[in-house]
Parts: structure tokens; C-alpha cells; sequence
RNA sequence: GGGCGGGUAGCUCAGUGGUAGAGCAUUUGACUUUUAAUCAAAUGGUCGUGGGUUCGAUCCCCACCCCGCUCACCA
């Protein structure tokens, strides 16, 4: 997937009716387009798209979730104003953030527990491929957004606060420091409000990132003073280069305005901490950013998904069952309503965007710029046909069996003749995900069972007339050969129900099957024999 | 309590200021020398309630009811 972000190529009879369009992205980037009417300001400075991400834990869903979207409205946003302003997209990594518990899922725990409260990035990598836990988390990160072909800039806060990017805003900080109590305090709760501070120091004794009141204020020297808590002792700091990091909400908003940032998107469970830090960031004397709220995500049972409860869908999972365009497809759409997001959402998806992009070309141009494919490829879907739909192929997969590609593929071509590989080659990337699918899910329902004597008795029969079937003959007179294998072992016309279902039970593990003329004719008939040979001996109950 | 989202067919959900839509489910038919699948068709809705704006409201506005999420410690 790419997601160039260029405004190159903007299809004039699109521009000539993009501001009618009420798609969201349009209607986020109008917003962004007020703010920078009212700020007024210099034309020539970038304008610039932030996303947030904490590396102490690896990136999921949701990451993508927010960077898909903000692409979105990017895009949308350089249509709009046609390429006259220059965007960047600030993916940043807020790791000097103290480490606040061992995370359970990563190996040598016990070593990360005497770095309790150190800055991320001065915590040891517990993979020990990284120059710290968030190095590791970091490159984790680059790499899992470019396997998509985002175009981001990266931003480590260490690098930020260590290079002075962020010493005047920290400075500013410390000059309006009652202000950001006054916005603070009265939120949190006494035991809390004793110790709260902006400002995070980093002991330079222990290296931790300390939690401690001020007791001293020097503006002017650009310094804070608080008592060490475990020597009690007075520590004297500068607020720049480092020493000290904000709390987060003061975070949030200092970095607004160090970084300049134009448009930043949040969950809804931030809302309330969004407000907190535009107040600050107003105090600092900027304008927050141009903010979107979006839903949480439902698991199945309509419950929010967490990752400590591991509900929900994982973006690995969505990823081994269908294509990262039709994720972005389900981010596209409806971003202010609680979606469930659990397995049985991926097929709809992918059959949605297969539909997106095929009736694209035949839109006319306010359509295409309502057309979810328009802002997943920013602006330039590509070209795609489809004989089949992806549940379609769902079905196909389970019914037939179809345990590889090439079998689907046989099943594909009965299905749509002349279809091909070649010809149809996001189908066969379907096909891909199907075989993933039944691999998964169709084959560990399966129930072996042994045959019965008469079973048998009708197998070996079939099995010896196999033998004799011409090596190309029809699904047709496989068929008949079947038909006739259980006619002259015990079956008659009101049993050859029971002849079939053994066949599936036995040979396929399930209580209905595909027609078994064509499945031997697809199969292949040596294949169909060892399946019969396996079927009698108990290898596949075994299996 | 504050904030947000939702209430449309049996289910899951689209959607639009002008006769209400899809998928699944159900029913029927076609094709199959068993099924499944597939194909065709049909059934099915006072668009949460009450007002308002309008020639006209499911859609816009107001109020209310119900459901859900979220925040109130930390990030």
C-alpha cells in the first residue's frame, strides 16, 4: 500500500468540486485551513500533523488506526489548498518517559526491575538488539509504519529535550509555572496534588525520573529546585537540555508549541486531558492544535478493547486474513462511532473496498472524492477487478476444502471460467488470505472419524476403481464412479446420502463437503487415493 | 455528575431534505444421480418518542426516553 501524499496529479474536475465534498478528511482539513486563516502567520512554514505513540509497549491497531487517518486529513489538506503549503507528519516517540511496571511480555523482566522510573531510552534493551527498551520499541515502530509506506518523520523526545529544541517552550514553562498549577491542581486528587509539579527532573544521582514538588523557582536563571527523595537533600536544576522532562499533559502542550503543531488527532478518552493541555498550551501564548476525537473500538461482544484483556482483533491477525487496504478501509469509515472490530468485520471489509475501487473509474468527481478509495490511496486507487467477492471465496475455501492455492484456483476457474493468477492477481492475493483462513479456522473444526465396515468395504472399492479411472477424466464421470462404489456396497438410492456423508466425515472431517466428482477431479486422483488410503488406516483420525 | 456516540428489516449495519437500502437469516424456484455451495426471486421497516422549521423531515432544530462508551489515580 502506498500513501504518497503528494499532491501531484489532482485530477482538475476533482478540484473544481472539492469543496462541496462532505467527506471527514475534507471536513477535518477546513478546520485545519480556519486555524491557519486565524493565526495568519508565515505561509512558508510547514504545516505540521502530529501523531503521539508511548514505546513502552509495541505498536497495535490503533497506531495504525491514527496514522491512516491523520494521512487522510493530510492529504485532504494539501488537495484543498492544492499543494501550496508545505505538510509534515511528526510521528512522536515520547520515550524519556519514565519505565512505570515491567511489561510481561518482553524476556530478562527481572533485569528491567532495578530500572524502574529511568527514562525509556536509558533503559536496557531486554532483546539486547538496541541501544535501549526504547530504541528497540522505536525501530519497532519506523518499521511497522513503513511496511505500509507512511511518510512520517520520526521524533524521539530524548533527542528533542537533549538537542535544545525544546529549552524555550521549557523556559516559557517555568515563567507561567502558576498558571499551569492553576489548570492543573484542581484536577487531581489531594495525594497527587502534593507532589505534582510539570516538571519531571531526572535525578542525577539515581537517573529516575522523579515525581517531587517544586520548593524553589529561579525563572530567570531557568531553574528549579526540589528535595531529593531519598537523601532529602536540596537539587538545584535547570528545566533545559534534558535535565528535566514535563508530566505529560504539560508535555503534550509544550511539544504543540516547541514543534509547532497544526493538527493532532486523540482517542475519546483523552478529551478531557486535550482540554487540560490546550489550556496550558494557550498559557504558554499559542493555539493548540485543531484536534479530531475518534471512537474506541468494540470487540465482539461490545466490549472495549484492551490489550491487558486481549480482546478484539490484533492488527497481526487482521493482516494474516486480508489486505492492510481494507484496514484502512474500516479506519476510513465512521471514525466517530464505536465499531466492533473482531474477525467476522474483515471479509465486509475487504468486499467494501474491492467495491470502492472497481466503481471508482465510472464516478463522477464529487463521487470519487467521496469514495473511501480515493483517501486510502490518496486520490489515486488503483485499477481492480474482481470476478469473485472475498466471502464468496470464504465459502469456497470451506466447502471445497481447498487446502492450497492451486486447489482454490481449481475451484476459481469452475466457478469463473478463464479466471487466472495471472489475470486477476489481487484475487489471487484473496486466494492467499482464504487458504490462511481455512488453515486457521475451517481446518480445526474438522472432525475425523473412522469408517464403519460398510465405509470401508465402499472406500476400497472406490479406491480400486480409481485405480482404473482414466488418469484425465471428468468431474463427471468421477462422479459415476463414486455413485457406483457405494451402489455395489450396501448403499441404495434412499442411502447414498449416508455413502457421501461418510465420505466427508472420513475423508474430510466434516459433515458435508463439496461435490465429490469434482474434488477428486480438482484433487487430483492419486491424491484422492492416498486421501482414501489415510482415511482407512486412521492416519487422518490420528492426525 | 461532565463529555461523546448510537437507536433504520428477525440480526449486523449503510444511507439521503422528495416513494427506504445492503449483507446475513427466512421462504420459493433453478442447477446438482447426496449435501453444501452457486444463481434467481420473494417476504420483511410508523427510520426511539413528542414538538418545531419546511410545500415536504428518517435526515435539520429543540426537548425527552433508552442503550453504550469515556473521564474523574497514571500516561
Amino acid at each position: 500500500m502506498t500513501i504518497p501524499n503528494t499532491h501531484n496529479g489532482i485530477d482538475p474536475d476533482e478540484l473544481a468540486v472539492v469543496h462541496a465534498c462532505r467527506a471527514w478528511p475534507f471536513e477535518e482539513a477546513r478546520r485545519l485551513i480556519a486555524r491557519l486563516d486565524r493565526l495568519g502567520g508565515d505561509p512558508q512554514r510547514p504545516v505540521v500533523f502530529e501523531t503521539g505513540y508511548g514505546p513502552s509497549g509495541l505498536p497495535h491497531i490503533g497506531t495504525f488506526g491514527e496514522v491512516a487517518r491523520t494521512s487522510m486529513v493530510r492529504h485532504a489538506f494539501e488537495v484543498l489548498t492544492e499543494g501550496r503549503r508545505k505538510t509534515r507528519l511528526v510521528c512522536f516517540s515520547d520515550d524519556m518517559d519514565g519505565l512505570r511496571k515491567v511489561p510481561g511480555n518482553v524476556p530478562n523482566g527481572d533485569m528491567l526491575a532495578e530500572y524502574l522510573d529511568k527514562p525509556l531510552t536509558s533503559v536496557p534493551d531486554p532483546f539486547g538488539t538496541h541501544e535501549s527498551f526504547a530504541h528497540h520499541n522505536n525501530a519497532r515502530l519506523r518499521s511497522f509504519l513503513d511496511q505500509f509506506g507512511f511518510e512520517y518523520e520520526f521524533l524521539s523526545a530524548t533527542d528533542c529535550y537533549r538537542s535544545g529544541m525544546m529549552d524555550a517552550t521549557l523556559l516559557r514553562m517555568l515563567e507561567v509555572y502558576d498558571q499551569v498549577m492553576d489548570i492543573i491542581l484542581p484536577t487531581l486528587g489531594p495525594e497527587r496534588r502534593a507532589t505534582y509539579s510539570p516538571f519531571l527532573p531526572v535525578s542525577p544521582r539515581t537517573g529516575r525520573v522523579l515525581q517531587v514538588p517544586m520548593v524553589e523557582r529561579n525563572a530567570k536563571a531557568g531553574t528549579i529546585v526540589y528535595l531529593d527523595p531519598e537523601t532529602g537533600e536540596k537539587v538545584e536544576t535547570k528545566v533545559t537540555g534534558g535535565a528535566v522532562k514535563c508530566q505529560w499533559k504539560a508535555d503534550w502542550a509544550m511539544r504543540w508549541v516547541a514543534l509547532d503543531v497544526d493538527y493532532e488527532m486523540a482517542g475519546k478518552d483523552l478529551i478531557d486531558s486535550v482540554a487540560l493541555s490546550s489550556r496550558i498550551c494557550k498559557a504558554l501564548g499559542s493555539t493548540p492544535p485543531e484536534g479530531f476525537n475518534y471512537e474506541l473500538f468494540l470487540d465482539d461482544k461490545g466490549q472495549k478493547i484492551s490489550k491487558t484483556k486481549g480482546n478484539g482483533l490484533s492488527i497481526e491477525e487482521w493482516l494474516t486474513y486480508a489486505s492492510p487496504e481494507s484496514l484502512s478501509l474500516y479506519m476510513y469509515q465512521k471514525p466517530k462511532t464505536a465499531k466492533r472490530l473482531f474477525f467476522d468485520v474483515i471479509p465486509k471489509a475487504v468486499d467494501e473496498y474491492l467495491a470502492h475501487i472497481a466503481k471508482f473509474p465510472s464516478e463522477s468527481p464529487k463521487q470519487r472524492l467521496e469514495n473511501p478509495a480515493w483517501h486510502i490511496h490518496s486520490g489515486h486507487p488503483p485499477a481492480a477487478e474482481l470476478p469473485i467477492s472475498f466471502a464468496l471465496l470464504l465459502n469456497l475455501v470451506s466447502a471445497s476444502n481447498a487446502h492450497d492455492a492451486g486447489v482454490l484456483w481449481g475451484f476459481i476457474k469452475r466457478h469463473v471460467p478463464g479466471a487466472s493468477p495471472e489475470r486477476y492477481p489481487l484475487l489471487d492475493k484473496l486466494v492467499g488470505y482464504a487458504v490462511r483462513y481455512y488453515a486457521d479456522f475451517v481446518k480445526p473444526q474438522k472432525q475425523f472419524r473412522a469408517a464403519t465396515a460398510t465405509e470401508a468395504a465402499a472406500l476400497a472399492a472406490l479406491d480400486r476403481a480409481l485405480a482404473d479411472a482414466a488418469p484425465d477424466a471428468t468431474a463427471e464421470t468421477l462422479q459415476n464412479i463414486v455413485y457406483e462404489a457405494g451402489k455395489s456396497n450396501g448403499y441404495d438410492k434412499d442411502t447414498l446420502r449416508d455413502w457421501f456423508r461418510g465420505i466427508y466425515e472420513v475423508l474430510l472431517g466434516e459433515s458435508q463437503g463439496p461435490r465429490f466428482g469434482s474434488f477428486i477431479a480438482l484433487y487430483g486422483i492419486p491424491e484422492t487415493r492416498r486421501l482414501i488410503a489415510d482415511g482407512l488406516s486412521g492416519r487422518l483420525l490420528a492426525a
